[in-house]
RNA sequence: GCCGGGGUGGCGGAACUGGUAGACGCGCCGGACUCAAAAUCCGGUGGCCGCGAGGCCGUGUGGGUUCGACUCCCUCCCCCGGCACCA
């Protein structure tokens, strides 16, 4: 080898070779002491190269399980993949190629390419959730939900993509309206479902965000996902009929203000209370509503339309009569599908009332008068007026007492509404987990027994998008089933699960990858779960990181599971753009770390990564600083090799002067690099931390150049920890290269169970500090001083040093304050 | 409109609970080594003024609190993400 370069090619393969004989990644799940489960989201096996993202994702993440594991903590860091999906298929529609071949395909050659990264994945635990081993237990789940009550079927008003010939969940359908997977504009179907009740627990995934270690816009985005809204259900009975309209309101202060009930088109009492005078219009107005796709009804350009229904309501309070309208602004889906117009204080219904020639009854004036403008709705608080008995109570309070009175008179009653809707978890496609239930003529819907688990996705089926219909759906041989109950002929559910099931339970299956007697081991998952740290991209806030949620709530009301939430910590990576812009095929700027890697190594194109972004801000792509990194990998390694005869066995290290600047230099820094790098790498702040390594460095070729003698006496023994120190700083950062060179210091592999190094705060509390001297709050000098001088004492000499007395003048200080051992204001 | 995040040198990015803004690196400038180049090593580098000592300005805008503000409060502007006729 050349003695002044190392090769990145030559040992990083050596070390990864070394690393898998001594089969050093794998977790002892069942003995660690101190169990740190690092956990990465599943990769996606669309393609069969890694992307820039991957290395960005997951190197940094690895580089702290090492950084872990080298203080002491049982690291488990599995790695799988999430193989089901419409991708596969669609790839499959589109070139004959079966998902099953084209899935597995890439995961061989992601496996390949991961291996180069040189990460700490226990391959003997992977997962890949295509496989019947794997689904049989996504089967289990959906069975477990199902015989609870929080698995059913229903006929519902769903997302329909035409192009993915699909339904989707709420949280798949993104922006205006459009399919999350490819674009397309989504439109509504009533179809019969299988739902998740995820609703149930509303409240509990609400409630439960407070405890999480997550970034505060995940977890605001999980609450305004969910909508949590406080208000009243108020009852308004229909005269000469049995109805009695609900409506939803959160500002219940308004109800003297009422001037008019709204109905939804769809709601269920329009045919009972409708005027038989009216019944055309109104029948004439739904056909219309209908048409409208939901995109035009709820845009809030449109005009407001509605139809009066002929029927009055009695007000609670009042006992006058409140017409009833329908209207289209009205969603069915949400609270109770009516509500109550209060056009003075709601500026929806003040359109309303507008466009229809319906009275405006004002009942709050604004505290300021300017808030009230004449051409809309004022929605604050502020004084009651025309409300007798509640006229001129500030109207929080009548909020209050209004509710007190309804919920007395058994008129209202206080109420929580989501804006969360069940989990739609069927999907009219083949490359998935096929739904475990039988649909029998007599016993109706029966669930697949245990024992004929898995049920498995037949191989030979026919892809093309044909008639609407899926491919399982028109496997005559897949459907065909006896009822397990009855035995009579039946038929199997053709739908498979959403792919967010598969994912929503596999950091429980990783702990028990191999189990074949059940999905995991209740042992092992209240040892080492909820995860220590994951990590993954912010595209999942609302989809797989609310769902995992549910699903381990789900679980742990069921006995599998002694936990409330999955993820106790969370980052996100950030996103690696190219030209301002998402990477991908079609706009042609897809970066390829292939490249780099075969250049410059594995390490360097990590560390490259961990320090030219801020981990969770991500960035554009530039590659002008990678050759700088590498030369620094090279800095690092020349230093340690220039030295390494200090590490030979029966050297006597020779102490030269120890108490010397030089010396004392490098031992600060030696410590300071520590401690920076010790607290930014756990706080994924990997830029900073090996800025902080970087300045170990510098000094270690200050004090000891690679070239030339030193002008001062080289302390061998200080010289020979600071190497060491910086080798095992390296660890995380390049694996490879710290591995190489602490066999260059003598020691046995591996570097990975190596302690951490300490630092000594005492060493980094000097004798002598620098401290600032400002006037009038201008820093205009700094003086040393020694540590922890009595502040009086720093006063008197910061007011005699240097320039001070003369920019004081014949001023008399004021006052002075001192910041121990940093600086001292003078104020004249 | 509501919620969340952000705006700092030519560039990527630092700055703990208010305490010397710009760590570390890129780029650029200068120097050493070399016949020369590469590689390597050393030094400088926010802007303006000044020979210099030094001074003034400076963290999106404008104000406020403070001895002292990138940091706290108020106003506004811009960027990113999410939600949105949700009653």
């Amino acid at each position: 080898m050349d003695e002044t370069r190392y090769d990145p090619h030559q040992i990083e393969p050596r070390w990864r070779r070394v690393w898998e004989e001594m089969d050093l990644f794998r977790a002892d799940l069942e003995g660690a002491e101190r169990p740190c489960y690092a956990l990465v989201m599943f990769a996606y096996p669309s393609g069969d190269r890694l992307h820039v993202g991957h290395w960005y994702h997951y190197g940094p993440a690895d580089s702290w399980a090492r950084f872990m594991r080298m203080r002491g903590f049982d690291v488990f860091e599995p790695f799988g993949f999430d193989a089901f999906g419409l991708p596969a298929e669609n790839y499959a529609v589109r070139t004959g190629v079966h998902p099953r071949d084209s899935t597995d395909t890439n995961v061989a050659n992601m496996v390949a390419q991961l291996e180069a990264m040189g990460a700490m994945w226990d391959w003997d635990r992977t997962l890949n959730t295509s496989q019947p081993e794997y689904y049989r237990w996504t089967q289990w789940l959906f069975l477990e939900l199902y015989e609870a009550g929080l698995a059913y079927r229903k006929a519902a008003p769903v997302w329909w993509c035409p192009t993915d010939q699909t339904v989707l969940a709420n949280e798949q359908v993104v922006g205006d309206n459009v399919c999350e997977r490819c674009g397309t504009p989504v439109e509504k179907r009533d179809l019969t479902q299988w739902f998740f009740k995820i609703t149930d627990y509303a409240d509990e995934l609400l409630a439960g965000l407070e405890g999480l270690e997550w970034p505060e816009r995940t977890k605001a985005l999980q609450r305004n996902w969910i909508g949590r809204s406080e208000g009243v259900e108020i009852d308004w009975p229909v005269p000469g009929t049995d109805a009695v309209v609900r409506t939803f309101t959160t500002r219940p202060d308004t109800l003297y203000g009422v001037t008019f009930l709204a109905l939804a088109p769809e709601h269920r009492l329009l045919d009972t209370i409708v005027a038989p005078d009216r019944k055309d219009d109104v029948e004439a107005y739904r056909a219309g509503s209908r048409r409208l796709s939901e995109i035009e009804r709820s845009s809030t350009e449109k005009e407001k339309t509605g139809i009066f229904t002929g029927a009055h309501a009695v007000h609670p309070l009042t006992r006058e009569p409140v017409p009833i309208w329908v209207a289209d602004f009205v969603l069915g889906s949400y609270g109770t599908g009516a509500i109550q117009g209060v056009p003075a204080h709601d500026q929806r219904d003040w359109e309303f009332a507008t466009a229809l020639g319906l009275p405006i009854v004002k009942v709050i004036e604004p505290d300021d008068p300017a808030a009230a403008a004449p051409d809309q709705a004022y929605t604050g608080h502020g004084t009651v007026v025309d409300s007798d008995p509640y006229t001129g109570m500030r109207s929080e309070q009548m909020l209050h007492d209004v509710i007190a009175e309804l919920a007395h008179s058994g008129q209202g009653h206080k109420t929580v509404n989501y804006r969360l809707r069940d989990w739609l978890v069927s999907r009219q496609r083949y490359w998935g987990a096929p739904i475990p239930i039988i649909h029998c003529p007599t016993c109706g819907e029966v669930p697949v027994p245990q024992y004929d688990l898995p049920v498995e996705l037949p191989y030979d089926v026919d892809f093309s998008l044909g008639a609407g219909k899926s491919p399982l759906e028109r496997s005559a041989r897949f459907l065909a089933v006896d009822c397990p109950r009855c035995g009579a002929a039946a038929r199997r559910d053709a739908d498979t699960m959403d792919t967010f099931v598969d994912s929503s339970w596999y950091y429980f299956r990783y702990l028990s990858a191999d189990d074949g007697e059940r999905p995991w081991d209740r042992a092992l998952a209240d040892k080492w779960l909820p995860v220590f740290q994951y990590s993954g991209g912010i595209e999942h806030a609302v989809l797989h990181l609310l769902y995992s949620r549910f699903v381990t709530r789900a679980m742990r009301d069921l006995g599998h599971a002694g936990i409330d939430e999955p993820f106790q910590r969370l980052v996100h990576q950030g996103t690696i753009t190219s030209r301002g812009a998402k990477m991908s095929k079609s706009r042609g700027n897809v970066i390829s770390p292939d490249e780099y890697v075969s250049q410059y190594g594995a390490d360097a194109f990590r560390a490259y990564l961990m320090f030219g972004f801020s981990y969770v801000e991500g960035g554009d792509w530039k590659d002008e600083g990678i050759r700088a990194i590498a030369n620094w990998l090279q800095r690092v390694w020349r230093i340690v090799v220039r030295h390494q005869d200090l590490f030979r066995p029966g050297r006597i290290l020779h102490e030269g002067d120890p108490g010397g600047e030089a010396a004392r230099t490098l031992l600060l820094t030696r410590h300071r690099s520590v401690k920076g790098a010790t607290e930014d790498l756990a706080a994924w702040q990997f830029n900073t931390a090996i800025a902080r390594i970087m300045e170990l460095v510098n000094a270690l070729h200050h004090y000891a150049p690679v070239e030339g003698s030193p002008e001062h006496d080289v302390h061998e023994p200080l010289l020979a920890e600071s190497l060491e120190t910086l080798v095992l700083l390296m660890g995380p950062i390049a694996p490879h290269l710290a591995e190489e060179l602490w066999s260059v210091l003598g020691r046995e592999p591996s570097i990975v169970d190596a302690p951490w190094p300490a630092f000594d705060p005492a060493v980094l509390a000097t004798d002598e500090v620098t401290v600032a001297i400002q006037v009038n709050g201008k820093v205009r000098e700094e003086m040393r001083v020694p540590r922890d001088l009595p502040d009086e004492e720093v006063k008197a000499r910061a007011s005699r040093h240097g320039r001070i007395p003369e920019l004081l003048g014949d001023r008399p200080v004021r006052k002075a304050i001192v910041v121990p051992n940093k600086l001292v204001s003078l104020v004249v």
